[in-house]
DNA sequence: GGTCAATTTCCTGTTT
DNA sequence: GAAACAGGAAATTGAC
């Protein structure tokens, strides 16, 4: 049931969705990250998906690095050839977005937390903790979260 | 070793 | 009935 993680179903991009790659390869593999380890190389990989270089820079390395679930979810929002339809913008002005692969979203979380127990369940209740803070937004909606006014670096203007 | 923040885990109950 | 949501409580983990 999970294999839709690691094969082809909802990795269509071969150069990020490696069927035969799990997803703390590729996290950890340098290679997937040859872009961030120079400026100018960064900005072009960052004018590629729609982040200006400055955030980009606050991201180095950091793409789907991040060590807080907001920001791993943010940056996975921000990079569709890594996101691989596990999320979708359902308004991006708001921020608003829609999980679509609940499961996959988890697993490629733990596989991120090094923990292969984790399962959207546990994912969604961290989740739910950033409503306290201001992070994330209640939407009344099945699948579906908004980011906060304390979420930064989602907003296309303000990148 | 202590503290703290950020989860993680488990749980019960509710809603869709 | 299954999946998802809500949130309390306690445990764990990593950074400092």
């Amino acid at each position: 049931m999970l294999d839709s993680v690691t094969h082809s179903t909802f990795l269509p991009n071969a150069s990020f969705c490696d069927p035969l790659m799990s997803w703390t390869d590729l996290f950890s593999n340098e290679e997937y990250y040859p872009v961030f380890e120079h400026q100018t190389d960064a900005d072009s990989s960052c004018l590629k998906t729609g982040i200006k270089s400055q955030d980009c820079h606050t991201h180095s390395r950091t793409s789907l690095q991040s060590s807080h679930l907001w920001e791993f979810v943010r940056d996975l929002l921000l990079s569709p050839e890594e996101n691989c339809g596990i999320l979708e913008w359902e308004d991006r002005e708001q921020g608003i977005f829609r999980v679509v692969k609940s499961e996959a979203l988890a697993k490629m979380w733990g596989q991120r937390k090094k923990n292969d127990r984790m399962t959207y369940e546990k994912l969604s209740r961290a989740l739910r903790y950033y409503y306290k803070t201001g992070i994330l937004e209640r939407v009344d909606r099945r699948l579906v979260y908004k980011f906060g006014k304390n979420a930064h670096g989602w907003q296309e203007d303000k990148l």
